[in-house]
DNA sequence: CAAACTCGCTACATTGGTGTTGCAACTCAG
DNA sequence: CTGAGTTGCAACACCAATGTAGCGAGTTTG
């Protein structure tokens, strides 16, 4: 009977030892690319791309369905560990917006998992926190003129978040630096193909 | 044994009797629509929600994959379809592009299937063909002025692309007619949330 | 160094999805 | 109406993925 302190996503009771964190996160890391390209991948898929034996997926997540929560918990932590970064409630609204780009396109996580955990109710909170600091930040841009003031902030995050996407997409081809990237996400944003 | 002439998926040897073409329709409707909200659907669920017994789906399509082979042929027609009734060669860019807006977001096929076809062969040509038209008008809107005319034509395409998928999600939540989305995507795609 | 822990490996049980077959009841086309 | 074709249903074989368990070898921690 091993601990199997890992089955609490990430709420450890105790903390594990070093070369247990490292599995953990390669397995993580492992399961965000490789759920990414094929949602309905293996965890024997998974195990080979972390370099690690399927057993030892099991022996860290209790089941393929903790492995997905686990999943959310660490990127919805990066998420917000990003916005924190940009500081969009202090911040030039503009520059907090390009920070905030560039931010999310390093987090390379694919946003098809965003599609997996709506019915969940644990990430709800947190998910909701996120998108409520994200239209605080659209209020802004709003407020400053950088962006009509009657815009649907509902429609300009999604907006946002879907040109983040794509243009995460673009990083994989042409090999562009996020900050290039965000840069382009920002004026496409703001300015549309008329640009400015 | 049976004729099971539909493992050909569409290339039909000999005409489809009334019903049968009937089945048809719903599998594939049901797979389109199950399938965007879960890629890991069981035929079982498609079934069911075909109103179908799993066998059906069976005799029909030779195997799972035949079946989303199938769903990809038919998806594509019916967007070749939308792009003939745009007439993206002949009419003022601009509503060509209103136009083509509209018609896929009638089509209210998901596109997350198109995540799934790129290593594909047979469809390839399909797709580039697609995209070459997408591109023509897009080269049209910039030729015009409508657009900048150093804008990336790819980046475009797929901004276009990414604002379409937003609004179809839009659609189900408030139930906007086509012709209202179709004003706000292209607003969106060449003013940017700046507004005209 | 020594105890505690972790990993890879092998073997095994279980489950759920896939694909097949045959038959009786029904529906369509001519 | 009649024959050909189609469907639902039940029963079955098959397989791949999931999950469990134990052991020997290797690693970490104190």
């Amino acid at each position: 009977m091993q601990p199997c302190v890992a089955a609490y996503h990430g709420r450890v009771t105790r903390p594990l030892r070093a070369d247990s964190e490292r599995t953990m996160r390669a397995i993580l890391d492992a399961a965000n690319q490789v759920l990414a390209e094929n949602p309905a991948a293996t965890l024997q898929q998974i195990a080979d791309a972390a370099g690690v034996a399927r057993t030892t997926v099991h022996r860290r997540f209790a089941s393929r369905e903790a492995l997905m929560e686990a999943l959310v918990l660490d990127m919805l932590a990066q998420l917000e560990a990003v916005i924190d970064d940009s500081r969009p409630e202090t911040a030039p609204p503009l520059v907090a917006l390009h920070e905030l780009s560039a931010g999310y396109i390093t987090v390379k996580g694919r946003w098809r998992l965003t599609d997996v955990h709506p019915t969940e109710f644990e990430h709800g909170e947190a998910i909701e926190r996120i998108k409520a600091r994200n239209r605080a930040l659209f209020q802004r841009l709003a407020d400053t003129g950088t962006i009509a003031p009657d815009t649907d902030l509902e429609w300009a995050v999604r907006v946002f978040f879907a040109l983040l996407h794509e243009a995460i997409e673009r990083r994989a081809v042409t090999g562009n630096s996020p900050d290039t990237l965000a840069a382009l996400v920002t004026s496409t944003l703001v300015g549309g193909l008329r640009g400015v």
